[in-house]
Order: C-alpha cells, then sequence, then structure tokens
DNA sequence: TTAATAGTGTCTGTCAGACACTATGTG
DNA sequence: CACATAGTGTCTGACAGACACTATTAA
C-alpha cells in the first residue's frame, strides 16, 4: 500500500450524546489498532465502500456496531481533515452526532463503552476533543431554539423532565411557564392519553411522547433551517 | 490490503455566491474531464494531500485557482458522499460555500466561471443540485438572524444598500427602523468617518465598512453559535 | 391536615413592527 | 421651490418572563 498514501483515508467518526442523573455524557471506546492501541477515542471507523451507502449508511453501521444502536437521532456534525491530524497521514473524518436515551444505552449494556462527562473530558488522542466540544456546542445551541432534546428523552416523559433536561444542558434555570409555551408551539410531543406518572407525595404528571412522524429523525442536513424559515 | 480502488476519492466542491442586479448568482465552470467533459457544474476539484493544509486548504486554493480570489467569506456547508452521486464510484465532497463581492468578481473577469442566477439553476449533473440548494438555504437562514450578507456587499456601502441585499435573499420587504436597529446590535459595520455617497437628486448616505477584525472571516465551524449563546 | 410537585391565569416590561416625521442633497 | 432618498422619533400590539395561584397525589 504505497499508494493509498496519495488518497486520504476517509473515516466516520462519532459523537455519542446521552444524559444521566443531570449530567450530559459521552461515549468513548478502547481502541485495537495501533496507533495508540488502548488509549480511549471517540467511537469510528473507516468507511466501507462495498457495504455503505454514504457517510450516514457508515455512521449508522458504526452505531450499530460500536453501541448496538439502531435508530438515535442521529446528524452530520461537520468534516475534519487534514495532514496533521492523524500520525497515519492526511485524513477526512466525517463526524456525525448521535443522541441516544439513557435508558436505550443501559439495555445493550456494552463493556467497551465508556460514558464520560463531558465537562470531565479535558483531553483526548488525535482532534478528538475539538470534535466533542463543537459537538456538544451544537447540541447546546440547538437547544435554545428547538426540540432537540427531546431525542435524549425515554419513550415517554413528563413535561417537568423534558425542562429539567433543557436546563441541563442550558446551564440556566428556565421558567415553567415559558418553558411549556415554547414547547406546545414547536407541536413535537403528544400526550399519551390517560397516562399519568405517580411518583411520590404529590399531584401526578401527564406523560408526553414524540410525536410518531418525528420520531426517527435522521436529519441528513440542517434540519433546523426549516425551523426557522 | 489491495484496495487503493476501495478508497474513496475525497474532493472538495465549491458553491461561490455572489449578487448583481438583485438577483443571486451561483458560478459555474465547464469540466474539462470525462466524465461528463464540457458540462457545466459547480468548481471543485481532488484534494491534494502533498499541498493542501486540510479542506479548508482546498477550497482555498481552488478557489484561487477556478476563481482567482483570495479572500472572501468561506465556509464549510456540508460533506456529500456514497456510491451514486458519482458514475466513478463512491465519492467523497467537502462542500464550501463562499460569498464575494460582485466587484471583485468583475476585477478579476476570469471567461471559465459562468454565473447563472440560483432561481434558473434547474438541472445540474451529479447531485450538484441539491448542493447548490442546500447552500443558497444555509445562506437564507442564516441572513435571517446574522450578519452574513455584509460579505456580499462592496468595500463601502449605504446601509439603504445592505437592506436592499438582504431584502433580496430574504425574497421580503424589511422595515427601515428596524433593519437598522438590527444591524447596529450585531455590531459589524461602521461608519466611514465622512464618506458620503452622493448619487442623485437627495440626501447623500453615509457609507459604511466591515469591521476591520472581521474582514477576512474564514469560518471553520459553526459560527453562528457565537452569535446565539 | 401538610408537603410536594403538576399545571394554569395573568400582569407587565420589553421590543419589533409600523409609520410619520425630519434632514439633506439635486435640479 | 419640488422631489427623492437618508435617517430618526415614537406609538403600539404581541409576547416572554415572572410569579402567584389552583390541582392532585401520598403520607
Amino acid at each position: 500500500m504505497i499508494t493509498t498514501q496519495q488518497q486520504p483515508c476517509v473515516t466516520v467518526d462519532l459523537v455519542l450524546l446521552t444524559l444521566k442523573n443531570d449530567e450530559l455524557l459521552a461515549s468513548l471506546v478502547k481502541r485495537d489498532h495501533e496507533p495508540l492501541a488502548g488509549v480511549w477515542t471517540l467511537p469510528g471507523g473507516r468507511v466501507h465502500p462495498d457495504e455503505d451507502q454514504d457517510a450516514l449508511g457508515a455512521a449508522v453501521r458504526i452505531l450499530k456496531a460500536k453501541a448496538g444502536l439502531t435508530s438515535p437521532y442521529l446528524e452530520q456534525l461537520h468534516t475534519f481533515s487534514g495532514a496533521h491530524r492523524d500520525p497515519r497521514g492526511w485524513s477526512v473524518s466525517i463526524v456525525h452526532y448521535a443522541l441516544v436515551p439513557y435508558a436505550s444505552v443501559q439495555e445493550r449494556g456494552n463493556d467497551r463503552l465508556w460514558w464520560v462527562p463531558v465537562e470531565e473530558c479535558r483531553s483526548l488522542p488525535f482532534d478528538h476533543l475539538s470534535i466533542l466540544r463543537l459537538a456538544v456546542a451544537r447540541v447546546r445551541s440547538k437547544t435554545l431554539y428547538s426540540s432537540l432534546p427531546v431525542h435524549l428523552m425515554p419513550k415517554t416523559f413528563s413535561l417537568s423532565e423534558l425542562q429539567r433536561v433543557y436546563e441541563v444542558l442550558l446551564r440556566a434555570p428556565l421558567d415553567k411557564r415559558t418553558f411549556r409555551r415554547r414547547i406546545e408551539e414547536l407541536d413535537v410531543v403528544e400526550r399519551v392519553p390517560g397516562l399519568l406518572q405517580k411518583d411520590g407525595a404529590h399531584r401526578p404528571a401527564q406523560q408526553y411522547r414524540l410525536k410518531p412522524f418525528r420520531a426517527h429523525a435522521l436529519a441528513t442536513a440542517d434540519s433546523n433551517l426549516a425551523l426557522r424559515a
């Protein structure tokens, strides 16, 4: 493989995010090849032209292989490239980010995944720290004006729980009335008829779920365009 | 690994946009190689690992080579990839978009560039029409909340001219007072001291220019994050 | 009853839109 | 002067934030 050097190596890396105990977590895997075998990095892998339709397809495949997840919210983030990001030479990483409910992470308990609070990630190999930071920034930014965080929720949830998730992502308290008005306008969740959550000495909460047609949003491009147009 | 063929071809394509006579124009070039030699497409080319630092560097090089332009607003748009977008096989295009003042297009008059009103682009080879549409949508979207369109303006301009550009991009009339309040808040342009534009039987207009530190914005990532944080 | 959280009614300050007004040039 | 465009003052309706209030459960 002397000429492979001429053509850049094309990979897909993933930033897999979930929320547990009011903390945003990212998943890392242990590298099994050199260079840096045994070091924790973002999950990723080469594109397989023979089996992947496109980069999104590769992301789906890698997500399935490394995390056992099949249909979370998945969107292209940015493409990182250059001569110096990987010691093996000029490389391209088409980075995608995914949001997963912590419940589905637990279901498919996967020892090879390590979930780290994003705030505690201070160093990662290659350019993976910048990648992680960009993904987190993107999610926080979209949280300001979209319903993106619903993809971090379990199948059903209360509006108070959803508000808590927004507050964690935005690192600021939100007003209950304002929050509920916004969510209603966004029109992405619906009441689960008759389902209440009783969990303590207080009024039970109406349960909500993602509206069906939004449930498997695989955004291939800037889906926020529609929101503001 | 027998597999140089297996490695996808990595290219950078450009959506070069300018504004002339109240119309948004995109630039096309005539392909000089097969397949589709002689057909008009978006400018682009392979990444040159030996001379390009990264994809942005390749974009800058291609922009210089094909359009003679050196420092317009340039930003990564999206990466298009897959087995079916190019007959030669699995390919990756890291698409960037650039905004250029029509004045600088004229200076470096380049016969090989054809400027087409984006509304009139009804078909392009490969997936270039989707690419063009996404770029235009991105620019229009950012116009709603950012100062992006200033990069389409000549060195100095009046606020009325800038408003006209916003109106063309948004395809809607804007209120003068509201527009000027917004531009002032964005804090990206400054008065050119004492410079007035006299062009008719009416009060002359104060000239403005980009604030210096923003003049050469080469965004490597989502620069709109900062705007909304 | 109290405590705790769910959910609603409603006031108010802010601000975008609307638009009338003034300013300043040419002919 | 008339006319055209530049630029400003200011009113107002809509709405986000604030917060008090009611609702409903367990203990």
